[in-house]
Order: structure tokens, then sequence, then C-alpha cells
DNA sequence: AGGAGCGGTGCAAACGTTTGTATGATATTT
DNA sequence: AAATATCATACAAACGTTTGCACCGCTCCT
């Protein structure tokens, strides 16, 4: 391996002339600069990154912190976060916490131990407060998304949950849905509670009471979705806003069951736009959260170091579910 | 940050005393090391991982690289992998190559900068052959699976494609399918002229010939998936085995377009064992490759430094798609 | 009794980079 | 002309760990 050293030999320079030279330090003569960039070319130099890392204090690999891995919402918006990253010549290192807090604390810790430049961190459901961010994660820049802990310092990127759930929840009415539940999520996390707090506002913008016996909290996931969708038939509704994709899965599963027809005789709305919504029959209509661009937002908040909130618009993409008379599409 | 010469300080002993008393070297005294592990815990030191990778040259970190991770296939692969890696005291970076080859080479290379301790690796599409692997890996451990090359050195991890292609293949001609084509995917990619190996073995042993006509390669997406069934479909196909999921679901999306009925008047078996498999409609059958025994085997392999291939057996799930006359569910 | 073997520890040199400070040579000012 | 500023480079000390080798004291052998 090639170091700093045998070039500074190769050149009759000393070692930090060579080191200032490769880092563009406007202190070296533009000659030099030329010459050891050159000699670094042809010797085939590559910086050995450990040693920068040792002496610098810190390292150029960003972590990226999430519950799982397999959802297109996160996955996505990892390839967001790569392209800029990657641009920046930063890597990253990407974990799952699998949802558990256990998990999510011992990942943090290890970030902390690589001494990486900076962590990109959602939160898993386990989580309900964020004393034990700091402690893990010691004075690493974090950014956090989607699921974020207003506590917390450092910048935040998140999806129009509350604008989201607005429109779902309205277009559910336009559509002449009359009892909506809502599927809500974990309602100590941001993300869900906003949502629950546009479905509530789009009831009451629309003269329909806001009635907590029809909303079914921490259900996101297919099993709970199921079990709630029957809980919610029991208690009359004729449709559903769901927090996730996977919940509004599994109350079709149940509706099927039921054999009740969907969109005519009741209505669902998901959210996340996961592939799988418009291959289900009937197809699920979603609200889209654009992971890339949150990725990519996320990893620009910490570039530039930015402080505050980021508000990435949602989309809600009409699907069969809840395309009752044929209204919306075709 | 407290260091070894802290705690060398704090016992009044040296800090190589205190560095081979921490990594369980035999030639310190019981007592001496109980000492050092008693007093790190008290003061709270943690090893410095930068200066440990750099004098050891290389690092904790395994490098996984695959095309992309919203894949079923890959992110489960992922998770089996980091399970083993993570007992062992490894790290995980993993990185998408987006099926590009200039992205692989790229990858690869900053891997090897990083010294990563090893690197599990399944190559993109766009990889005709294995010379630019070498080169930009240098000489780290490489542990190969899914889509390998069979001339680099190192440990080989692969699904049992080639009985997985014939069961899958069977199983259409068990259903009474008489004309049964193939998506096949890029030739070039052992995986794939396994599958087709696999098929074609299967069409033969049952006296059923091959017919090259009806094989349709370089087809594993939905688009070249439904482009494809509509050339088998004119080439008078009444199935397809298909050696990718998404592909599966394009010839659906074309079987649909023409109004023929799925399983009845024509049969499809993916591979992958995708979720959405099993939510279209008519269900999809697919060929799985147990991904997370697979990223276990991986892992394993690497830190065994294993050579050799390692066969991962498939499974057939059979769904609506090839259930014709429901003979095989209910 | 003298030497060999051995268990336990210390010494010091790495690993390759970065960076504060010193140095020497010009250029600029008074 | 002397003092001062400016520029480009050199010097050397880090960063914290690991590890070959040396060393010391002890036991065991012949």
């Amino acid at each position: 391996m090639v170091t700093i050293t045998d070039i500074a030999e190769a050149l009759g320079i000393t070692p930090s002339t060579v080191s200032r030279a490769l880092a563009g330090n406007p202190r070296v003569r533009e000659e030099t600069r030329r010459a050891v960039l050159e000699a670094a070319e042809r010797m085939g130099y590559e910086r050995n990154i450990m040693a920068s890392n040792l002496r610098r204090g810190r390292s150029d690999i960003v972590g990226i912190v999430v519950p799982r891995i397999n959802r297109e919402f996160f996955s996505n918006l990892i390839s967001g976060a790569e392209s800029i990253l990657g641009d920046a010549g930063y890597r990253a290192i990407i974990c799952q916490t699998h949802e558990e807090l256990d998990s999510e604390i011992q990942v943090l810790h290890t970030l902390s131990l690589h001494r990486v430049a900076g962590v990109l961190f959602s939160h898993c459901i386990d989580a309900t407060d964020s004393s034990h961010v700091l402690p893990a994660l010691g004075n690493i820049p974090l950014v956090q998304f989607d699921r974020v802990f207003s506590d917390l310092p450092g910048a935040k990127v998140v999806g129009a949950n509350f604008e989201g759930a607005y429109e779902a929840t309205t277009h559910l009415i336009l559509s002449g849905y009359r009892r909506i539940g809502t599927l809500a999520g974990y309602l100590n996390i941001g993300v869900y509670s906003d949502r629950l707090r546009g479905y509530r506002k789009a009831l009451e913008d629309n003269g329909i009471p806001y009635d907590e016996s029809l909303v079914f909290p921490d259900s996101i996931f297919r099993e709970s979705g199921y079990t709630a969708c029957h809980l919610a038939l029991d208690a009359g509704c004729d449709a559903l806003y769901s927090a996730g994709d996977f919940s509004a899965l599994g109350a079709l599963d149940a509706l099927k069951e039921r054999g009740i027809s969907v969109p005519d005789d009741f209505g669902i709305v998901g959210t996340a736009n996961e592939f799988f919504t418009a291959l289900t029959s009937p197809s699920i209509s979603s609200v889209g959260q654009r992971p890339y661009d949150m990725g990519r937002e996320a990893a620009l908040a910490f570039l530039e170091r930015r402080e505050g909130v980021t508000v990435i618009p949602m989309e809600l993409h009409i699907r069969q579910s809840s395309n009752r008379n044929n209204i919306w599409l075709k």
C-alpha cells in the first residue's frame, strides 16, 4: 500500500505537505499541489480511511437506523438518502431495529462507538420516549425522520401526516361513506397521533361528530388490522381510514371473510403506498409519503447541519377500495 | 474518553497488559485480567474502534452488497446475515448497486478502502463476468450468494435453483398443462441458467420435448414479463414457469388483458416467493428461496472462512395461479 | 550449581494521517 | 535599511491500540 510518506519521499517533500495538498488546503503552492496529485495518481495512492478516521476522531460513515428495511417506505427512503450522501463522500451503514427497543439502543451505541459522522434515525414502536437516545448516541449529529421525538435536538423530516389523513378521510366522506372509523397506530408516536388529528379534523369540518369508539389504536399490522376491522364492523362502520397499509390489508381480509363488498358497502384508505396495495383485489387506496424525497431531505439536513422540521407533502392514491360507484377513476 | 492508558495508570500497569487482558490473551495472569475488566467496567471504558482498526489493518465491518434492498429476498437475506454477524461482533454495512455495474465496482472499491473484514456479495445483472471484482476488492474475504461467479475464490451460497425449477415445472405438468414456456432470466447468470436447466430436465423427464422457441430470456421485471407473456401466448403456451415473481406478475397483467382465465386456461409459477404473490388475484404460486437461511449461511461461511458451495433447498408454494381444478389446495 | 524453560509483564515501535507550531524565504511596509 | 507581514514548507506530536521482543523471576532439570 502506498502512503503519503511514499509520495512525499518521491517528491522530496514531507508528508504534511502531501496531506495538505490532497486536502486542498490553500496553504500549499499550486505547483506543489499539482505535483502531489499527479504523483498520487501515478503511484496509485489511496487514502487510508482508518488512519484518517483515527486522527480526525470521526469517520465518513453515516448510520441510517430504521425499524425494518423490507418496507417500501424505508427502503426507498434509504435509497434517497444514499444518493445524497454518496455524492458528498459519505457511506451509509444501514441498521434495522426490528421494532425492538433493546436493539435500537444497541444499534445507536454501536454507531456511536464507530464515531459515525451522523445518524439518520426513525425510532421503533417500542420506544415510548426519547430518554435512551442521547445516552447511547453521545454528541453525534442526529437527523430524525418519519417517527421523530420532538424533544431531541437536530433536524426532523416528516411527512405531512395531518394533511394526508385529512385528505384521505375527506375523500371517504366525499365518497358517501357515513360512519368512518380509523385504524390508528401507536398514539404515543407523532406520525400516528398526527394522522388521528387529521382524521378527526376532516370529520368535524364536514359536520360529522368525532366518535372515540370508532378509533382503534395500535393496529398497523395485518393481524391487528384484521381484528380491529371486525370490531369496526360490529360498531357499524362503513369505512376505515387506516394509518398503515398492512392493517388496511388485514381489514380487507376481515371484510372478505364477512362477504362485505368493497368499495360498494365499505371503503378503505391505507397509508404508505406499499407496492402491494396496487395488487390486491380490490386494490387499496393509500396516502403515500414520498419516501425517496424524505430520504434526500434527511441527508441534506445532515449535510447542512440543519435544525428544525422539514415537512414533505403526501399524496393520495385513489384505487378501488374507496372508488365507490366509480366516481373517482375512469 | 477513557483509554487503555487510563486504565493502566489506575492499576499501575502498562497499556500493553491492559490490551492483552481485554483481548483475553492467555499470557496475562487471571488475577490481573479480572482487575482490568473490573476497572474497565467501573471507568466506563469503551474500545476505540478506529484505533483498533488502524493497528490491526482491518475493521469489524462486513459489507453486504445486493442489487436492491426492497426485495423480499434480499431484505430477508440481510436480516439473516445480520443475526449471525451481530452475534460474532461484526457490523454490517449494506450497499445497493441498483443493478448497475459501475455502481457495483464503486461499492466494492469503497468497501475495500474501508478495509472491511469481509464482503457478502450478490452481483448485479449488468455484470457479465467477474473480471471487475478482484481488482476492486483486493484480497478481502469474499462470500457470494445467489448470483455467484463460479470462478471467484471464496464460499458460495446458492439456492437449489435447478431442483426448484424442476419441481415447479413438474408441478405444472402434473396440473395438466401441455405447452409450458418459461420466462427465463439473464442466462449468463448462474441462478437463471440453472433454473432453465431444471425447467428443461423436468420437461424431458416427462416426455415433453424441450422447445427453445418457448424460452423467453431476460424477462424478470414486470414489464418484460408482460411483453414475453404476450409472445408466449402467441406461441400457443398454456403455462409459464417464470424465473422471477415480478415477471410472473407481468404475465398476469397480460393474461388479464387478454381475458384468459388463470389457472383454468393458463398456469403460472414464479420464483422468489415475494410477499405480493399471495395477494394478487389469482395469487401466484412461487418457488421460494429461504433467504433468511441463505443469509445465515453466507455469514457463517464468512466467519468459518469456508470454501466451496453451500446449497439451500427451495420450497414450492402452491397458490391459485397453478391450482387447476382445485387439485392441490383445499 | 548452573542453565534451560516458562509464565507474566514492560518497552517501544509501529499503523498512516492530520495539524499546531516553527522555520526559512520572499515581499511589503515604514 | 530595518522591521514586519506573508507565504510555503518542515517538524513533530499526536490519535489509541496492538504486538514482537526483551526482560525478570521462578521452577525444573541434569
